[in-house]
DNA sequence: TGCTAAATCTCGAAC
DNA sequence: GTTCGAGGTTTAGCA
């Protein structure tokens, strides 16, 4: 914040560049220069890119990447850890960064830079995505035919001792169930925690019978067969289609109306 | 060429980035700004991104991607055809690019810009990727050798039920043979898809022998097992020495002329 | 570190 | 426009 963090020249020359640039790298600043290149790439796979005018960007992390004006992903990149090596070559500037395991190598050759900029971006931001497991619980709250016909959901997030349900039901024959719910491909910790779940609410209503369904895009290797020995179910559910049916639903669904049904329980 | 294809401006207010910055999007430039700001997504999934310094991206093809100072791939971004608004709002500025299908929103609110650039990039450079699969593929065509002895190819990509069959022949006995080409170390998945296809041919060829052969530079742990209990083979071919094989190849390989050659059968 | 599976994958081609 | 498959996939989670 307090020091000058970035610096900017237009069209310099090869030597000025390549004095720039290095410092940046070294510096580990982020450096981004527009300019006319070709790109030579060697490693898993070879390719070659003719003259053009791209943006390169080059990141703290060691990373590189060659932008074309259009798509989203870069042309050519290099991932975060290379090894890079700034030399004037040719009529021209040489930017080459090296990764070691697997070994390949990406040539940057400039004939022409239009700019270049160094500066050090502070970023200690929270990045937080959050596509799932509540709009999950949502879905299934709003329709919880989607899990199985007849089904009722009677409470969200309700306390039990080792954690919280993520919802409690009632199914066509008044069995109640207990689904606990995962955004991405359940594994064994799923079906524990499930089943401390069901063994807590069954020794607490001996005389019902009580079913337990992990609900997942997908489950891991070997957690069928765990399920089967404890007696669990596990059903299929996408959580972008949850998402798709939220979005198409008209209003939105309100957990705390829901709520306030629960507690009557 | 001729006009001034850039231009730049160091730590603008808001309205003059607004007006630098509608300007350059309307006109399909490349826009480049580094400044600090917070970044909210909604759409199949929902993100949100506290303040930091970041590195904005807005292509000509109306993609937009937002880099933090780590990795190659953006913390957000959209995919090309974008809606973007322009607006000054509480203090900061607003960039907001919409797609309109699926509806997705990324909203990126700067709070201060460092520096904005706009250019024009001219890029008509030939971008090629060497040594993918079907450079294995040419290279088998027109070396049948280099997989066995008295091989024949009869076709390539030829279409069977599951799906398309890389390489189709005869061996020196006269028997069929089906080649799954696999330009890295190939897994089960790979295995699958050539029993897939070797099953499907020995239905419709009941009286023929069917073989199966994974061509790739290597295979996974436990492929081999795989696929000696499916009664499948495996040949070692690296993709670099099918590139070899091809730039020491007097003409380049015409596939064209080839399917005259596969239809036939 | 190496492998397996998911991703707001991206991107291109076929239908 | 939608779906399907490949990728220098990339990235995250475990063994």
């Amino acid at each position: 914040m307090g020091e000058s963090s970035f610096n900017c020249i237009h069209m310099p020359s090869f030597g000025e560049a390549e004095v720039v640039l290095r410092d940046g790298i070294e510096r580990r600043r982020m450096v981004v220069i527009v300019g006319s290149c070709v790109i030579n790439y060697h490693g898993r796979a070879s390719s070659t890119l003719t003259r053009g005018e791209r943006l390169v960007i080059v990141k703290p992390d060691g990373s590189i990447q060659i932008h074309r004006p259009w798509d989203v992903s870069p042309v050519n990149w290099q991932p975060p850890g290379c090894i890079f090596h700034v030399d004037v070559v040719d009529d021209g500037l040489r930017l080459r960064a090296v990764r070691i395991k697997p070994r390949e190598v990406v040539d940057v050759i400039f004939d022409k830079i239009t700019i270049l900029v160094c500066c050090t971006l502070v970023d200690e931001g929270d990045f937080s995505l959050y596509a799932s497991e509540l709009d999950m619980q949502k879905a299934i709250i709003a329709y919880p035919n989607i899990i199985e016909d007849g089904l009722k959901i009677i409470s969200f997030e309700r306390h039990v001792d080792p954690g919280f349900i993520d919802l409690y039901g009632l199914d066509s024959k008044g069995r109640l169930v207990i689904l606990e719910i995962k955004r991405r491909v359940a594994d064994k910790s799923a079906v524990l925690q499930l089943a401390k779940y069901v063994n807590e609410v069954k020794s607490r209503s001996p005389y019902r019978e009580v079913r337990g369904i992990l609900v997942a895009p997908g489950i891991s290797k070997g957690v069928q067969s765990l399920l089967s020995s404890l007696g669990l179910e596990f059903k299929r559910l996408d959580p972008k289609r949850c998402s798709e049916i939220l979005n198409k639903s008209s209003g939105s669904v309100d957990l705390k109306k829901f709520i306030q049904g629960s507690h009557r329980s």
